[in-house]
DNA sequence: TCAGTATAGGACTAAATATGTCGGAATTTC
DNA sequence: GAAATTCCGACATATTTAGTCCTATACTGA
């Protein structure tokens, strides 16, 4: 329950891991996978639906793999989510189409929602560069400070 | 991914509904699970966790059933989630036992326990109080605003 | 005291989802 | 052309979630 994927989780660490080697032109799917110890097929998979959605450039042929397509600055935890494992949703009714059959007559249906917004916003908010950049467990406080808005 | 157990969804439902109606004495497990077409015995099983964890009081017997155990401003989504789903984790890691493999080297570990203190945060936040108030879709920011401090 | 109503809880099954694998095709480099 | 690599669909397995069944226990009121 309300538990990140390990899909997600390995895409992420991916990020990460070529958000620190901005210099290397492309990083093959094996190597991160190795480097980690993460299913190779199931990685390249991973890194193949973020290339589809534009988080990732491709290069097939020798020495080709992946890098990053934006600055990880602009690349979000959220989006990450987004394209791995599709829309994000807390609660099983909003999810489109065969959702859940109290919709009708469910009351706390509107309330989820905003607290779904409000997660949501809290993953937009995060960065792969913020993941990258807190490599030294800061102290207490060391990271930026964000203010989420939080309206039930 | 990241999504509420229907459980869960069930019990907020259900809290919800006993927080509505202060004046009744108790209300039965079939008597709420009718009103929403929830499975009886399913919700039984959930309102029964909720007793456990003294967040309900229970009673058998004729004219018994399940009332809040305390006031609905100090009963939060959070600590509801945590007596029907057990410990809130969003990554497999923090699992306890048989977590993720790579937790020694994993390099994202650390960032993401961040994330998850701040929506546990968001989650504790909110009340089954605030639930039961939000019935009229408020026009825009009529619930009170709560400020969450997020540090990456 | 007894019948009816309700909680309590273990064991089990079924459905859904997440996780991982296989096999092959297309692309690029050397 | 051979090796490395992305790309993609289908499949298999494992884990989790959702729901059922059955029995025991507790309380109420006639
Ligand atoms: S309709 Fe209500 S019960 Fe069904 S998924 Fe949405 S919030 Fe949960
Ligand atoms: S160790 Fe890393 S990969 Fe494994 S669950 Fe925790 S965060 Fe995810």
């Amino acid at each position: 329950m309300l538990k990140l994927t390990k899909k997600a989780d390995y895409g992420l660490i991916a990020l990460k891991y070529l958000a620190e080697r901005p210099e290397t032109p492309a990083l093959s799917a094996k190597d991160i996978a190795d480097t980690y110890g993460i299913p190779a097929q199931l990685l390249a998979k991973i890194l193949q639906q973020m290339t589809k959605k534009g988080i990732l450039r491709s290069h097939a042929g020798m020495n080709g793999g992946y890098a990053l397509a934006r600055d990880p600055r602009v690349i979000s935890a959220y989006e990450v989510i987004l394209a791995i494992d599709g829309p994000f949703f807390i609660t099983s009714c909003t999810k489109g189409a065969r959702g859940c059959e109290l919709t009708s007559n469910c009351t706390i249906k509107e309330p989820l929602a905003r607290v779904n917004e409000t997660i949501a916003g809290v993953l937009k908010s995060i960065s792969i560069q913020d993941l990258a950049e807190s490599e030294p467990p800061p102290a207490h406080g060391s990271g930026a400070a964000k203010l989420v808005s939080l309206a039930v």
